[in-house]
DNA sequence: TCTTGACTTAGAGTTAACTCTAAAATTTAT
DNA sequence: ATAAATTTTAGAGTTAACTCTAAGTCAAGA
């Protein structure tokens, strides 16, 4: 029913050092103690740490996600405040991804222009290669 | 012809210190200097830096970015070098937008839950409606 | 010419997010 | 029962990427 430290740092792929990091500054406010001071996380400290993940990899400082955490613990009066700052994050997500795929049609143009110039074995050349010069075209119009 | 780094700092946002910090670690070998040590930028430089910014945007450190400059400067011999480098990193962006993509599903998620418990003034009914536990399983499945 | 603003360098300071250490306590395996 | 592994705390150390300071030099406008 409980997991150690240990066993969700294998669930997670976090280390044991940063769970207590996280625990520290305040990320997992729900997890429980043993009688002997032993950390016993449940099923619910993981769905938590599963949307401190989400919500960290797109980018969310830590300081943003314990606002979350610090709403949720204030109950329903903040309920508004989370939706709003849910509403903020997808829109800061979008544009993530909207720049995302503007600079991976650079980096596919970098690709397209080094295999010509593997190709030529000159960096020069492939720069002058009328097909490469109308991919640049497209790309940096 | 030549642009202070003033003017430059204008044009890319990044700040004057930034882009002295930048000339520090490597990332701008080509940036020319005045008689009396003013750095003037080129249109070519201005390039580099738009370089620089896609790279560090899609989350290339600084070190690999200077890596491929380094590998830039010593000419020819490298190209096959930076050919992979490009297509490492195009990889890793491929898999951080279906990341981000993924996290967006469940950030969606998040507003649907969220919109319902402010209609509700209650997170835990909200978590009970039917129609917002379906859109749960179909993202947590 | 004077002054104001931009620029120079070297180097110190900051921030976020870990990452590690040490010494002691607890738990698990034999 | 004992050895080995895991966990505890407090606190120090690390890394990346800035960010700022100080003291001096340079440049443009009145």
């Amino acid at each position: 029913m409980g997991y150690s430290i240990g066993e969700v740092a294998k669930k997670t792929g976090l280390t044991t050092h940063t769970l207590r990091y996280y625990e520290k500054e305040g990320l997992l406010p729900f997890v429980r103690k043993s009688g002997s001071g032993l950390r016993v996380f449940s099923d619910n400290d993981l769905g938590w740490l599963a949307m401190i993940e989400c919500l960290k990899d797109t980018g969310m400082p830590l300081k943003g996600i314990k606002q979350y955490i610090d709403w949720f613990s204030a109950g329903d009066a903040t309920l508004s405040q989370r939706l709003e700052m849910f509403k903020n994050h997808k829109a800061k997500v979008q544009e993530q991804i909207k720049q995302y795929q503007n600079n991976l049609k650079k980096i596919d143009f970098k690709i397209k222009l080094y295999e010509k110039a593997v190709e030529l074995g000159n960096l020069d050349q492939a720069i002058q290669d009328p097909a490469i010069e109308e991919l640049r075209q497209k790309i940096y119009k």
